[in-house]
DNA sequence: TTGTATGCGTTATCAT
DNA sequence: ATGATAACGCATACAA
C-alpha cells in the first residue's frame, strides 16, 4: 500500500504536523528535522495524496474547460494554449464535451454531476446569457466565459468583437469588387449569440457599402460538412455568389471544396473568407483568408481571471476584449 | 455554504446513514423515509461532494488521457471518442499534454504530481516500452496503451498494425506503377516504436517488389510543417519521387502544399499518402488517400480494458489490434 | 430497515 | 519549532 503522512512521521520519529510541514515547504522547520523527514519520505517513497489534500483544503487544482466539441480544430487549439496557461500557474484542465446538448452544459454549470472536482470552470458556451444567469445562481462556482460578447457585468469574460471581426471579413470581401455576397452560419432556431453577431456585422458592413446580402445560408453546426451543404445549395441558385463569408474557418474548408467540386475557382469565381485562423487554413489549397483570432491571449486571461476568482471569489467581473487581424490568403486574393 | 449530508439528514429527522443509502440508490429504504430524505435535499439544494466520496471510496471517476499534442487532429479525434467513450460508463476525462516532453511523461506515470486524481490512465506513448517498465513498477495505477505495437504481456494495449499499414499503404503505391518512393516521418534520433514500424513495412513492402527506397526523410514532429520541410528537400533532390509515403496524414498535409508550392500536380507528378484518416484529409484537395485507423474502436476497447482493470487490477493484460484500411483517394488515384 | 461510530489522509487550530 | 488532535464530508462495519 501507498504510504501516508503518518507512515512518514512514525519513520521518522516526529510529529504528522511537521512532515506536513516539511512537504508543503513551510519556512520554520530545523534543519535536522527536515532532513530526517525527507529521508523518511524517499524510504518509504510517499507521496501527498491529493484527495485528502483537497477535502480539506478545498481546492482540487484543477480547471474545467467546457467546449462543444474537442475535435473542431479552433476548440483543440485553444484547448492546447489552455492547458499550457493553466500549466505555468499550477493548474490542470479537464475537458469536458457537450456535443452541443444544451442539458449537458446545464449540467456541468448546476454541479448536477461531479462538479466541485474542480476549481474553476472556463466555459466556452453554446447557451445563451439568460439561461447562464439563473444556472449560476444556484452555484458559486469562479467561472469565466469565452468567446461571447454581450456582457452585463455579472461574469468575467474574454470576449471576442464578433461583430466587428464579421464586418471586417466582410469589408474586405467588399473592397475585392465583390456584389454578390453571401454568408454561411446562420444559426435562426437557436439563441447563441455568436451566429447572431456575426451576422449583424456581415449585414452591417454591406449596407455601409450600400450593398445587401445575397443570402445568408444556415448551418446547423461549424464542421466541414455543414459548410460543404450550405455552399452547395448557395451555388445552385441564381445568382450564384461571387464572394462567400463563412462565420469559421472549418465551415469555409467544406465550402472550398464544394466550391472545386461545382467546377469553380477560388477566388476567380468564388472569394471565400472565414473567422478563426487555423493551422488547417494556412495549408489548404487555395490557403484561407481569415480574421485571426488570438488563442492565446484567450486562453492566458481566462486562466488568469479564473485564478485571480479563486483566490478572492468577491473580485469584480472583468470583461476583455481579445485583439482580431484581418489575414487576406489567396482564397480571397489569389496567388 | 453548501449543505452536507449530516444536514440533509437532520432536516430529515433522520441518521446519515439512511441519507447514504437514499443518495447512492441503496434498495432496502421504506418508501416513506425516502420521501422525507429527498424533500430535504431538495429543500436544502444538497449535492454530494465527489472529493469526500473519493476519498473514501478511493474511486474519482476520471480517467487520464495523455498525448503529445491535443490540437494534432487525430489525438484530438482519438479524445472526442475516448471522452464519448467514458461518458457511457460514467467516467469523466482529463487530457494531459506532454508536448514532446520526456520529462512530463515520466511525471504523470510515476505519479509525481497529482496522480491518483483519477482512477486509470489511457496513455498514447512517446516513451519506449522499457522506460515504461521501470516507470510502472513503482506504481500501480491501471493504464492501457494506445498505439504502439509491440507488446511483452505485461500492459493492456490497444494497438495499430503499424507494419502492415506502412505495407499496405507502400503497395497501394506500388500498384499504381510508381517506382521513385520516398517516405517522411522516420525519428532516426529517437526511441519511439511508432515511426521504426512504419519504416519497417515501407520497406518491407518496397524489398517485396523488388524495389528500393528512394529517400527516408525524418520529421521532427508529426504537424504541417514538417511535412512541408521534409517533402520540400525531397523535391530538390534528383531524381526527384513519383510518390511520397507520409508516416501520418498531418505530415501528408503539409507535403500535399509543399508539392503544390513547387509547381507540381498531385497525384499526376507526385502521389501522396498518408496515414490515420483524419477528417481534414477528406475535403483537402486533392483529398487524400490514407491509411484509415479505427479511432472509436480504439478508444472504446481502451476504456472497457482500463475500467476492466480498475475493477479488478489482477487481470490479465489483454493486446487488440485494431482494424486498418486503405482509403484510395484524390491524392493517388486522381478524380 | 435504520442508527452509531470509525476512518479515509490531509491541513489547521491550539497548545507547549 | 514542534506535538496532539480536531475537522473536511462521506461510506460502511457493526449493532440494534
Amino acid at each position: 500500500m501507498a504510504a501516508t503522512l503518518r507512515d512518514v512521521a512514525e519513520r521518522a520519529q516526529v510529529s504528522m504536523r511537521t512532515v506536513s510541514n516539511v512537504v508543503s515547504g513551510y519556512a520554520h522547520v530545523s534543519e535536522r528535522m527536515r532532513r530526517r523527514v525527507l529521508d523518511a519520505i524517499d524510504e518509504l517513497d510517499y507521496r501527498p495524496n491529493p484527495v485528502a489534500r483537497t477535502l480539506r483544503t478545498g481546492r482540487t487544482g484543477m480547471l474545467a474547460l467546457v467546449v462543444p466539441e474537442i475535435d473542431v480544430p479552433y476548440f483543440s487549439e485553444l484547448a492546447r494554449d489552455v492547458i499550457n496557461a493553466a500549466a505555468e500557474v499550477g493548474y490542470r484542465v479537464m475537458i469536458d464535451q457537450t456535443g452541443h446538448d444544451h442539458d449537458r452544459e446545464r449540467e456541468l454549470l448546476t454541479g448536477g454531476d461531479r462538479t466541485m472536482l474542480f476549481d474553476g470552470i472556463l466555459f466556452s458556451p453554446l447557451v445563451t446569457r439568460t439561461e447562464l444567469l439563473e444556472m449560476n445562481a444556484r452555484t458559486s462556482m469562479p467561472l469565466v466565459l469565452l468567446g461571447e460578447h454581450e456582457f452585463d457585468g455579472r461574469f468575467d469574460h474574454v470576449a471576442i468583437d464578433n461583430v466587428q471581426a464579421a464586418h471586417d471579413a466582410t469589408t474586405h470581401l467588399i473592397r475585392l469588387g465583390r456584389t454578390r455576397i453571401a454568408a454561411i452560419g446562420a444559426q435562426p432556431d437557436e439563441q447563441y449569440s455568436t451566429p447572431q453577431q456575426r451576422t449583424a456585422g456581415f449585414e452591417g458592413a454591406l449596407a455601409d457599402a450600400g450593398l445587401t446580402p445575397l443570402r445568408i445560408e444556415a448551418a446547423a453546426h461549424y464542421r466541414r460538412a455543414d459548410g460543404y451543404q450550405a455552399a452547395r445549395s448557395l451555388l445552385e441558385r441564381d445568382p450564384r455568389p461571387d464572394a462567400i463569408f463563412c462565420y469559421s474557418d472549418l465551415l469555409a474548408m467544406g465550402a472550398l471544396r464544394a466550391v472545386f467540386d461545382a467546377g469553380l475557382r477560388v477566388p476567380e469565381d468564388v472569394a471565400i473568407i472565414g473567422v478563426d485562423d487555423i493551422e488547417e487554413g494556412r495549408y489548404s489549397r487555395p490557403s484561407l483568408s481569415t480574421v485571426s483570432l488570438d488563442t492565446p491571449f484567450i486562453a492566458r486571461n481566462a486562466v488568469a481571471r479564473v485564478v485571480a476568482r479563486i483566490e478572492d471569489p468577491d473580485t469584480d467581473a472583468v470583461e476583455l476584449v481579445a485583439p482580431h487581424a484581418l489575414i487576406a490568403r489567396e482564397s480571397t486574393v489569389g496567388r
